[in-house]
DNA sequence: TAATATTATATCAAGTTAGTAGGATTAATA
DNA sequence: TATTAATCCTACTAACTTGATATAATATTA
């Protein structure tokens, strides 16, 4: 499962690139009370987020978060990777966060490896694919309304 | 990830499918020593493995495990749920243990929704694809040592 | 009846998750 | 310049999960 923290993430960048015509920058309060976010909680992920350049926080009064860049550059896969670490379903197949199977003596023997990369291959496929530019076009899709 | 727990019992069956020609049951701690599972709790895998009708128990004596059902009708998929329960990566989109996401307002309007069904769905076909009857012929390819 | 297997229940340390609390810092503005 | 309103930072916590271990009961058979 992905974690909360990691929902609330995507969740907050859709909205700030929903909102980013306005040409201010977007609250975390407009943000937590918008998308039922506890407002401190996402506090924390906002500043996440700008520490790995996918936004960029103003402080003081009219601060608020923008994104650092243009939103067909943001993907989810990257935010996962930010949010809960490796997408790999086994520690000796992930690409980011590669660690040996303890209890494994031959990786190239291991079976159930193969089956475990398949399914990485495809998992990142997609989730690269699903960039913030796309997300937010399918989201006017036959609902203008806000 | 997928859990050790879930590994373990991927592994036991297999190794207890690669024995089972030997017509009699294989011990937990045959299984243990050879797979480097720590026994105990190996045992309590083996148990609710066989409480979900893929292994057979045989008590006392010369006792042990065996397949409850041929090679080719046990596949990644029903091991993965019995031990680590959904495999989707959102509640919204499990299709044995849905539950709709707290702070969702419309699960049709949600466009992360529609991405994590992709994945959901190309993940299962992987998984019910690899059956431990696949997964064992695999093995001997170019390796006929045990 | 002794040996050997599974079964059952309880316990535990360490780590993760989903927050909360309280204040420090920064910048615009009245 | 004082106030206001935003982000930033550190620490803490309750509940849950993971990966085991311990002890003993029960069943089978040589």
């Amino acid at each position: 499962m992905i974690s909360k923290r990691c929902k609330y993430a995507i969740k907050a960048i859709l909205y700030i690139a929903r909102h980013q015509d306005q040409k201010r920058p977007i609250f975390s309060t407009e943000i937590a009370e918008k998308e039922s976010i506890p407002k401190k909680f996402l506090e924390g992920i906002l500043r996440d987020l700008r520490n790995h350049s996918i936004l960029i926080s103003q402080r003081g009064r009219n601060g608020g978060y923008t994104l650092h860049r243009p939103t067909s550059e943001i993907n989810l896969i990257e935010i996962i990777r930010i949010m809960d670490g490796p997408i790999a379903l086994q520690p000796c197949v992930s690409l980011k966060y590669y660690a040996p199977c303890e209890e494994c003596i031959s990786e190239k023997d291991c079976v159930i490896r193969k089956v475990f990369i398949q399914v990485r291959d495809t998992t990142l496929d997609i989730f690269k694919n699903a960039t913030i530019e796309r997300l937010t076009s399918d989201y006017g899709e036959g609902n203008t309304a806000e």
